[in-house]
DNA sequence: GAGACCTTCTAACGTTGTTAGGATGGCTGT
DNA sequence: ACAGCCATCCTAACAACGTTAGAAGGTCTC
């Protein structure tokens, strides 16, 4: 009887198209083409079935949310070979918002506030300890000792994925964003460095 | 002939009554019960009255995003009054991250991505203003030549934002968010000070 | 008072997320 | 090898949504 393990797999293996399918129509035609019929026909099947697989659509857009992380953190690696820490962190700072910026549709569900907040916050889990990662060496390496740690990590998580959504509104634009993600981070830091005595 | 003129009012005064309603029900019930039928009803009337006064359910969606910056600006207002130029943009800081926080279905709507960035920008320009004025009053005060004043006006905007928004994710919470805005200010305007000698 | 106009309603269309019920087809046990 | 079961799939439908068409009603103008 390996004939379960098949259907698992088969099982498995539709599922993840259904994501691929839901990602693909999000990427190329925006959240409003996001409908279950639209992504059951894409993937050649009836719409039910697609709740064979997820509780509601909420449960697939949540993958999706997660899907989005795990590519930003995949785009990020190459980033985070740069050696020195502090263009690390400028680098980090400007690809972050260049993601948001080549993924528009994507992006913008990951920052929906209508997906409940407290998944939003496991997806975006890898994102925020890559952050702290980054935010330690910093520190260690100019000997600087912050206030609130988690704290700090929070302002700058906060700050890019503010300037990030930022590059869509009005004149700003995607590079002038990257450019304003690297200017706000290198201001924060130098403020923090500026700290040293002690700060309340 | 006075009646027409009396139509006139008639016709901005149920316009006024529907703009209130639907933000009543924004506010009370979230944006998905913020329904074309819903409003009408609120109103006692049918729901193709409401199109009589907006073009469709977005352009009615705006004028909430606009009337909910002027509220953000008259709620800012007494904060404005902090004589003391430092004290008074930390406190503007955790007060729009306050009003974020009280007011979160109508923020919600204020940060959509759905509807268009351009009218979204042109509802924002008086916190925008309100922004510019502040920074040009602290850089004189402490004789800080900012290398790029739009930039950093950008910045701020786009930071206060951002923490606003994290105010609703995971474990934040909105008091929180309010001293995350303040230190990200204070650590900002620090690291422009420290920027004294000249910057690229 | 007759006719034009403005306002409002009911009814409907197309689309959305989602569920129910029936058909189909392959696996299991004898 | 055949009967029965179980998973899978589809068609059809429901309620609610945004939105439009067309008729009914009242109000003002001449």
């Amino acid at each position: 009887m390996p004939t379960s393990a098949r259907r698992a797999r088969e099982r498995a293996s539709t599922r993840e198209r259904i994501i691929e399918a839901a990602l693909h129509i999000l990427e190329n035609e925006g959240a409003t083409a996001l409908t279950i019929r639209r992504i059951a026909t894409a993937v050649e099947y009836s719409a039910p079935v697609v709740y064979q697989h997820f509780a509601n659509k909420d449960a697939l857009v949540l993958e999706l949310v997660a899907h989005g992380y795990r590519l930003m953190m995949a785009e990020l690696q190459q980033a985070a070979e740069e050696p020195d820490i502090d263009r690390r962190f400028l680098l980090l700072a400007s690809e972050s918002v260049r993601f948001a910026g080549e993924h528009p549709h994507l992006y913008q569900v990951m920052n929906d506030n209508t997906v409940d907040a407290d998944e939003r916050l496991r997806a975006a889990a890898p994102m925020i300890g890559l952050l702290r990662e980054l935010l330690t060496m910093w520190s260690d390496a100019h000997d600087v000792v912050l206030a609130d740690f988690d704290e700090a990590c929070d302002i700058v998580w906060g700050t890019l994925s503010g300037i990030a959504s930022l590059g869509r509104i009005g004149t700003v634009g995607n590079e002038r964003a990257q450019q304003l993600a690297q200017k706000a981070m290198h201001t924060l830091l130098r403020g923090w460095r500026a700290d040293l005595p002690v700060n309340a």
